[in-house]
DNA sequence: AATGAATGAGGCTTCATTCAT
DNA sequence: TATGAATGAAGCCTCATTCAT
């Protein structure tokens, strides 16, 4: 099992670095202190690695967003936690944000079954019911504000990363973007 | 002339079907009709002409966007005039816009040279820059305005892809988007 | 010895269905349900595999036909059995024929010790000695009696395979061709 | 058509002294002097490669036994023209016919349409009809025949080539292995 | 004897690019 | 400009075999 990781971990790096297509798998391979042959062992082929990575890495997120969101009482504070969290997740593990980025703008998403994409969703888009029925924000298609609220945080990630922050101003700027989603959706 | 823009034409296509480096140059040559090396008589490289696709698209985006601004006056309008027109010509030119994202994020944005990145930005920034001076949204880093705006167009645009909404509903959604958006600024 | 002989058993199969270069030892090891490496403790390499399959079902036809052809008495009849038997066995054993056909074709028959050949060809070519000393069959040298009737019952074989004949149409058939046969030869 | 040609003549060569799978498409090219990728823009694959060879071959022989056959008069001696100059070419020509037999017994036969080997049998078939219906051979299902006839040149050739025969006895033996034939079918 | 993870050489094929026509 | 045959590096993957457990 060491060894897979290891695989996996070397991939990722790769991945983000080169995107998929530019990383061969030999490369993978030694990278990872291994033989060619056993990238192959573990997983059957070049894109079942890459759709493995993609759903190891997208449980880590859920989580740990899921875990910080339960902590909090009111619906205001667990829909902040799960933006606040994901975007702190993404800036402390950024080579698996970039990843699942790639993915989700890639033809593998279609590889990606649909059930696991809905059971992804499913917390979130429960959540964001919740905020509408209680009337804390507008009442919209939940679809919609899911994918408001999830690229929303990919505009700040992307804005936080390009202009190096600072811990003091990063963290003022995340819970600053995270007012302006408020407003938005209220 | 004729056979340069076939080439462009066909790799537009491919690309966006089949990626970068999913998609052969002799299948784009083949497409278009047009012998093998014909491509490279119009393209050094396939990097080349990647770009230059892209440059070429991007030039007709803000074409089209800068002549509907310039005809409003206020600057709400022509801000909303602005982000509703990047919408509209999205969905009208959807491989366009796919091909756009897709090189934005992948290692060739890179290869863009920087100033030709400032220029394309430039009215933008102008604009949000007036928005802010006469007090019509918040003063915050005109870049972060910039990127947030960008990505709730990108947003936008994705859901509407994926929900396959009629013409009406389609319009009615971009318009209650763009409020969406005006409200989180202001 | 269990484990063995499904080992032996699973690559019959396989080899005959997909080549012997076509099969990979792991396959016929999954098939075998065994794991990889025991195919190894069995057979040092794969080819000594093949070879040994190859001996064993040899002795297994040789003594099958050697057997049905000492309950006869004259000459001819023992022939007869020889000839017929094969067949029998052949269309009983079609896996196994198969894969005799296919190593007598292909280089790996040149593995196979020269006494090994000599002596499996013993018992046919004093038949056809003592039918030829017996004025049965013309002069002819053995060898090349020998080669026309293996080859005769090949085609036969064949013959009846394709045409997928019914049994009572089948044994009419090989009655039939080895009279054929024998007038040639006589 | 040059280099195509000499793939052709190195994969001939190649594939009987090495077997199908024995042989790497990288071998034949550098055996024809020609890249590796060169292959592959005239045979999209090894597979078809294998089959475009074997057509050109049998087309090769049919011409040369058709053409000899025509030029007989009586029914007998077309058979035996047929019988004959098939052995000669192959005897002349052993890397084909090794090749053929080869193909026919492996997998690649299913590869071949179906038309195409009724259409290489048809002028066979034929002659075949012919003596039956002019009584000059028993009345016997006619692919029965041709496999009879077509397994025991088969035979016959293997035999030749093991003994190494001289000019001489090599031609007495077609003769006289011709007579036994027609013996038989008589 | 049995397992199965690990190995790495080697196979088939793709593809951007060149060049003689 | 246009063509398309030719190139050869590089990629993905297979597979016989080994070895520690």
């Amino acid at each position: 099992m060491d060894k897979r990781k290891d695989i996996l971990q070397a991939a990722l790096r790769l991945f983000v670095e080169q995107g998929f297509h530019g990383t061969a798998t030999s490369k993978i391979a030694q990278e990872a202190g291994v033989a060619n042959g056993t990238l192959f062992h573990h997983f059957k082929t070049k894109d079942e690695l890459i759709i493995r990575l993609y759903l190891d890495i997208k449980k880590q997120l859920l989580n740990f967003t899921e875990e910080q969101a339960q902590k909090q009482k009111n619906t205001k504070e667990k829909v902040k936690a799960h933006y606040i969290y994901t975007l702190y997740w993404a800036l402390d593990h950024p080579l698996e944000f970039h990843f699942m980025q790639q993915i989700s703008l890639s033809p593998f998403v279609n590889q990606i079954p649909l059930e696991e994409i809905q059971e992804q969703k499913k917390a979130a888009i429960e959540l964001i019911q919740e905020a509408m029925e209680g009337g804390y924000i507008q009442k919209l298609p939940t679809d919609f504000i899911h994918n408001l609220i999830g690229i929303h945080i990919f505009g700040v990630y992307q804005y936080i990363l390009k202009k190096e922050l600072e811990e003091t101003p990063k963290k003022e700027l995340i819970e600053q973007s995270f007012e302006l989603l408020w407003k938005m959706l209220t």
